[in-house]
DNA sequence: AAACTTACTAAGCGCTTGCTTAGTAGTACA
DNA sequence: TGTACTACTAAGCAAGCGCTTAGTAAGTTT
């Protein structure tokens, strides 16, 4: 047996588990986390409000779980994008592309991953902080890194990349599965206005 | 007496109602439209729970105010900067660096503007959509302008316009007050992104 | 000074909230 | 076949919610 992933993956109180998840992302995103009753969650999953407390501890844990599965995702990402590359244009690019089209294809857990954030405990905040630390820093660092190159010529790198974060995170706020544009699509254009926002020639 | 406005504005009964709506905004922008009670807005004002329903039908009421408002402020300047200049360039210019400056300036009011919509009443939220598309469909028609002239190089001018519109709106995220970087000090070098990101040469 | 208006509050109503308790079918192993 | 465990639910509790009702003190008008 595939003892490190699969079997605690597929018993049936992990398949309830999960599902009770993927209800809260979308009961959150459309509702937000205070507009969205236990209840609400509960009976989207197919379950009595009850059956919530059998598999989570409490409401704001699963916003909690929801909350860090996005960051190490995003993390990781970034980093395996940075890492691929020792030249920060492709690096760069890749970046944003990636960056962009989680944030597109996930904009339902995206949305409640960048805007929940308040409604989370003292302590899971700081936690979650912490990793949306390492996203913007890494992310900073290679604009810094492609300026010290010589690369990129913008007169503030920082600043560049608060704007190249806002391009993807904003995406949770907007895009639309039906609005006419694929992930993709808009990732291949935003990474090329990446690149005209960092001073690429 | 100054009946167009004045008096209107400073009877005690038009003061108070202007405190609760200060408090709605910094409440609401803190812990989100469901996230505040209407005993925290009326404690922030220095009234009790039933004042509040004394100036205003009700908490949505207040939420619509407040989106109404902000959404007319940004249509409105929208369209002087546009007004301002025959030249896309220094017309665009105008528009991210004035967008920029509102929502790192009043970054509590455009929080609750931009991203509490979901919590208006259909018919409010509908008013509401009305004059986002308008503030939506001017930058895109100066990028569409700027395109046709030649003075602007950018594959998909709506996307550009919507690479925009996000930069200024996700300030309402993540300026804070005490950051380092004044609203206008942001401005000018977002509006230089902006140029680039239209692929001014 | 009486009559009326304005700007409020104390108290509380009916409902919903997050979460708990006590119990029960269905399954797994002995 | 009996025993133990897993995965649930029906019912409900205390607290908190948006909002209302009934009343009052302090002006303002006549």
């Amino acid at each position: 047996m595939d003892a490190l992933t699969d079997t605690a993956e597929h018993s049936r109180a992990d398949v309830t588990r999960a599902r009770l998840l993927k209800a809260a992302v979308s009961a959150f995103a459309e509702r937000g986390f205070h507009g969205t009753t236990t209840r609400d969650i509960a009976a989207a999953a197919g379950l009595s409000p009850a059956a919530l407390y059998v598999h989570h501890k409490s409401k704001e844990e699963l916003l909690y779980l929801i909350s860090r599965s996005g960051h190490d995702h995003v993390l990781r990402q970034v980093q395996a994008a940075i890492a691929s590359s020792d030249d920060p244009t492709t690096a760069l690019r890749r970046v944003v592309h990636d960056f962009v089209v989680t944030h597109a294809r996930d904009h339902t857990s995206t949305r409640v991953v960048n805007y929940e954030l308040s409604a989370l405990s003292p302590e899971h905040l700081a936690e979650i902080r912490e990793l949306r630390h390492r996203i913007e820093q890494a992310i900073r660092q290679l604009v810094e890194a492609g300026v010290t190159e010589g690369v990129f010529d913008t007169p503030d790198p920082r600043m560049a990349a608060a704007a190249l974060l806002s391009l993807g995170i904003d995406l949770g706020r907007w895009y639309r599965d039906d609005g006419g544009w694929s992930p993709e699509h808009i990732a291949a254009q935003y990474a090329e206005m990446a690149l005209r926002i960092v001073g690429v020639p």
